[in-house]
DNA sequence: AACGTATGCAACCGCGTAAAA
DNA sequence: ATTTTACGCGGTTGCATACGT
């Protein structure tokens, strides 16, 4: 039978998120929910499709994701785990809180794929250490921490800062802004003229708030 | 300093399937 | 029972940065 296309695709936006586009997306959750994600970025105001949506919230937006390295024990459980279901990254992600299924298959991809192929049971011989490098060379990029965030070593330098932010800075933002934000949010998007000047302001609030710069 | 290559991560695409109509 | 719709998953790609020459 023919599929539809999981939503139409006419003006709709791809590539990576912005940090304006992520506050919209947080904030209309956390007050509405998720219940439907097609129809969900219509009514919060995003030129994306639902699909887009739910995958930025799932690998990156949800307040319970895990930010930071993966410790040792993370990559001995995923290799185990890899050995025992093969490419079930759900799965896997079910049994790491806080990892998604994403970010487990980049890690074995970019890393644990080629340990396990170099030495087939590290699980046998545990390191000492519980937080060991990668095993690339001295200098290079993994070897200062087996981190696998995408502020880490990404260098998009304006969402750099921004990702480095904790949940708790969405939720301090939200809570303190609530109703006006949403106000105000609501009328730069649909009423007018969403100039960058609603945005600079709310991110300034939000280095009150939490004490360190945002963004920008 | 400039250029080419490798690496790592975020995001997209297409498919399978469960749920709804 | 059949068709349609939406969700979730796994594979793959695009792009920015780091590294090497």
């Amino acid at each position: 039978m023919g599929r539809a296309p999981c939503c139409d695709k006419m003006g709709l936006k791809k590539g990576p998120w912005t940090a304006e586009e992520d506050i919209i997306l947080v904030n209309f959750i956390n007050r509405h929910g998720h219940g439907n994600w097609r129809a969900l970025p219509k009514r919060a105001g995003l030129l994306r499709c639902g699909k887009s949506c739910r995958l930025r919230w799932m690998n990156y937006l949800r307040p319970d994701i895990k930010r930071g390295n993966f410790t040792r024990e993370e990559e001995e459980t995923i290799i185990k785990l890899h050995q025992e279901l093969g490419n079930k990254w759900s799965v896997m992600a079910a049994r790491l809180p806080g990892r998604t299924d994403n970010e487990i298959k980049n890690v074995w991809h970019t890393h644990l794929k080629k340990r396990v192929a170099r030495n087939p049971r590290p699980e046998s011989k545990p390191k000492p250490e519980s937080h060991i490098p990668y095993e690339s060379p001295p200098n290079s990029p993994a070897s200062d921490a087996s981190s696998v965030t995408a502020a880490a070593d990404s260098g998009h330098d304006q969402d750099k800062n921004f990702l480095e932010m904790d949940e708790s800075f969405w939720s301090e933002v939200f809570s303190a802004n609530d109703l006006e934000l949403e106000f105000r949010m609501e009328e730069n998007l649909f009423g007018g003229d969403s100039s960058m000047d609603f945005w600079l302001e709310l991110l300034n609030d939000a280095e009150e708030l939490t004490g360190s710069p945002a963004f920008l």
